[in-house]
DNA sequence: ATGTGAG
DNA sequence: ACTCACATA
């Protein structure tokens, strides 16, 4: 923890920096010209490590990934304080689309363009074209209200306790962790990720490309007591879908890890974030690489070694010199 | 196989 | 950044 970069809030250039993040996704979502993003983002980047102020876009053109254009936009924030590219993109029609169409799960920005030409320019329109949409697309439609809402804790405590009476009811062995913004002990939530394990089912199973039920009939059970209501996809490890237990539908995920990476599948999906990059970053220090599976040595080749053994989310802060943090610490 | 999307 | 599930080709 002794030397660091800048994190973003006393990032200095701060306002460049998101007019910068603010083109780079309009170059993505309705351009869909991923080099001009990548090139707004290297500048937003390169601009956010600058120590100093930036005054003019003289400067910023020494910068790596700062040219003319972007030069002169920075002119033109300094003397105006807004960019009339930026200010015309909110008055313009496939972005004002775009931005409502992927409020849909499942339509991202090319569905958004296809749909777009095709006349279809709002979620309203979108009742009349059904045709033109996928499985998890329809779903997305009919709960689009819904899945704006935030769920408050209380209702993830009633349902946390509907899954595991019910799984427990199929089998005792499985372990249970509802993960996410609820673990950190938020008081409301955008969805359920919920993380399950079983001693059947190891890392050596899923290597060897067995697969296992052990989601489907998890999956199936809470169909069965009507919990989930809609399944978006459910493949062998993660299931996404709809679950209700109040007026509003909920959306919810469940995925099945193996048995030896659970305690890092917790606490990969736990977050927050910006702890989890952090919590990276310190174990690199360390001589450590940390995922979602597993967290293995490093040589001093630099190539990981075999994993470590981990039976608790602990293990892991100890293994790597980290102070311990619970959930609620996390965020 | 490749692209899309979600997380 | 990376992986899973899906829908196409």
């Amino acid at each position: 923890m002794s030397k660091r970069k800048a994190p973003a809030e006393d990032n200095i250039n701060h306002d460049f920096c998101d007019f910068l993040i603010e083109l780079a996704n309009y170059e993505k979502n309705v351009n869909r010209n991923i080099h001009k993003h990548n090139a707004y983002r290297k500048a937003a980047n390169t601009i956010a490590a600058y120590g100093k102020r930036i005054t003019s876009g003289e400067e910023a053109r020494k910068l790596e990934g700062v040219g003319k254009k972007i030069a002169e936009k920075i002119d033109e924030f300094i003397h105006t304080g807004k960019l009339r590219k930026l200010e015309n993109i909110k008055h313009d029609d496939t972005a004002i689309a775009v931005e409502s169409l992927t409020r849909v799960t499942g339509i991202g920005p090319a569905k958004a363009q296809e749909l777009f030409k095709l006349g279809i320019k709002s979620t309203k329109d979108l009742h009349n074209h059904k045709d033109k949409l996928n499985h998890h697309q329809l779903i997305g439609l009919k709960y689009l209200e819904d899945f704006e809402k935030k769920i408050p804790r209380a209702e993830i405590e009633l349902i946390e306790d509907k899954i595991r009476s019910n799984i427990n009811a199929l089998d005792p062995e499985y372990l249970i962790t509802i993960c996410g913004s609820y673990r950190r002990g938020k008081a409301e939530s955008g969805d359920i990720d919920v993380l399950i394990t079983h001693p059947n089912f190891t890392s050596s199973c899923s290597e060897k490309g067995l697969a296992s039920n052990l989601l489907k009939k998890v999956v199936n059970k809470l169909e069965n007591v009507s919990l989930i209501t809609d399944t978006i996809s459910l493949g062998d490890v993660k299931f996404m879908g709809v679950c209700k237990i109040s007026e509003i539908a909920r959306r919810l995920d469940i995925r099945l890890t193996p048995h030896d990476q659970y305690n890092c599948a917790t606490l990969y999906f736990t977050g927050s974030d910006m702890f989890n990059k952090e919590m990276r970053a310190h174990a690199i220090q360390e001589g450590f690489t940390l995922n979602e599976y597993c967290l293995r040595p490093l040589g001093s080749t630099g190539i990981p070694g075999e994993p470590l053994p981990v039976s608790s989310e602990r293990d892991v802060f100890d293994y790597i010199n980290f102070p311990y943090k619970d959930p609620c610490q996390r965020n």
